[in-house]
DNA sequence: GAGAAAGCAAGAGCAGTGCTCACATTTGGC
DNA sequence: GCCAAATGTGAGCACTGCTCTTGCTTTCTC
């Protein structure tokens, strides 16, 4: 079983995800390929299991980077996350693309599965969002929060017992989609063939102005 | 070939990229399955038609809706943008997914055809920029900017004859990728399952701080 | 220890895919 | 009308996911 996934991670590191095959995975495994569904009831089994890997991975990976800076302001830690973020996507393409690429056509994650390994890095940012609140070095933007929202993030307060305002859970939200965004940009190279000669200095940059924004 | 192409876009619509069948293409083109190659090279020919088309129709729809506000604030117009750049994109999930979800495995877009396509609405989104700029109503945003990211600034500054500071001309960039990176949340459902009643409320609450963040 | 039960592997088979090739047919220009 | 170019045909190869029947092997039970 182990193997099973092992071997799925590794064909992920050449191949995408539309196109990983069960076959392969149990010929590698020196089986014949219909022995394989005796372990994985799907192709989609395999890539839940995949998912599920993969964002327990890059989770441990945010919550570790974060956790060796505890010392310093949650502000700092915040891009600390965000740079760990970046650090495992450039290092995993292909699982990065499996979690925040083009869905993979006819499957649906299984919320039971996915949702609770899916929510570590934004919960990463939350959290530190509400250590800022807390400690008040966080100044909650102005301006008004229609109704919808509002209710929406009391929603998410609630279920993560989290005090700050709905303003900055929301700039939360749009902090991380604004990551997965940049990070995306950078690994399928939407920004234009050889925009940037260090996307890591840009990074930085962008990742600064988005941090501010919200408010940190 | 017009039929193709139209027929390639509606197999788009229920189908993604990655299972994009020329088989299916010449069945409905009431040909046998061979024949196709007469007039499409591989299937990745189809898949690059597509792209140039859907990249030409989305950056139309961008450039319409500002034309058509064309009397408001550079400011106003780059919401118009973005708002219509969500519009079309939830109204063709599939071909938004073609252009900025996980590239197509073994596929590489030849840049000849798609990258003037391509950057029809990151261009109108700097245009913008560079307009406020002339007209002063840009803030550009304080900090020092790396030397490698001045240069590369610079250099496209150059490309399209812009006259705004380097800091201004990141921003702009960050807005482009967190836009497609909020877009992209909404469409592939990455915010959580039933997070937002309302998803346009959010995205505008969001939009307007992406913005104020780029210094309109 | 013998026998039953469960686990595991094999191999054939179906329907689908992209793509190639040799061959047939239609079409257009002279 | 003829010839050549354009277009369509059908068989075939290698691959995919997945199912089903058959058989072997291990394990558990009495």
């Amino acid at each position: 079983m182990d193997d099973i996934v092992r071997l799925g991670r590794e064909q992920l590191a050449t191949v995408t995800a539309a196109e990983l095959s069960l076959r392969a995975v149990a010929r590698e495994l020196g089986i014949v390929s219909s022995a394989i569904y005796r372990y994985v009831k799907d192709r989609d089994e395999l890539l839940t299991l995949l998912i599920v890997d993969a964002y327990d991975e890059v989770g441990a990976a945010v919550e570790d980077a974060v956790a060796a800076a505890s010392r310093r302001s949650p502000r700092a830690r915040a891009l600390v996350a965000c740079q760990a973020f970046r650090a495992w996507s450039l290092r995993e393409p292909s699982r990065f693309a499996l979690l925040f690429g083009t869905p993979v056509p006819g499957y649906a994650a299984p919320a039971d599965r996915t949702v609770e390994p899916g929510t570590r890095v934004p919960a990463v940012l939350m959290a530190l969002l509400e250590e800022a609140h807390q400690t008040g070095s966080v100044t909650p933007p102005a301006g008004p929060v229609p109704r919808s929202v509002r209710r929406d993030m009391d929603a998410i307060a609630q279920e993560y017992g989290l005090t700050a305002p709905a303003a900055s859970l929301a700039r939360g939200l749009g902090l991380w989609s604004a990551l997965v965004g940049a990070v995306s940009f950078e690994i399928f190279d939407q920004y234009g063939p050889d925009t940037f000669t260090d996307p890591g200095a840009f990074f930085d940059l962008h990742l600064e102005a988005l941090i501010t924004s919200v408010g940190f």
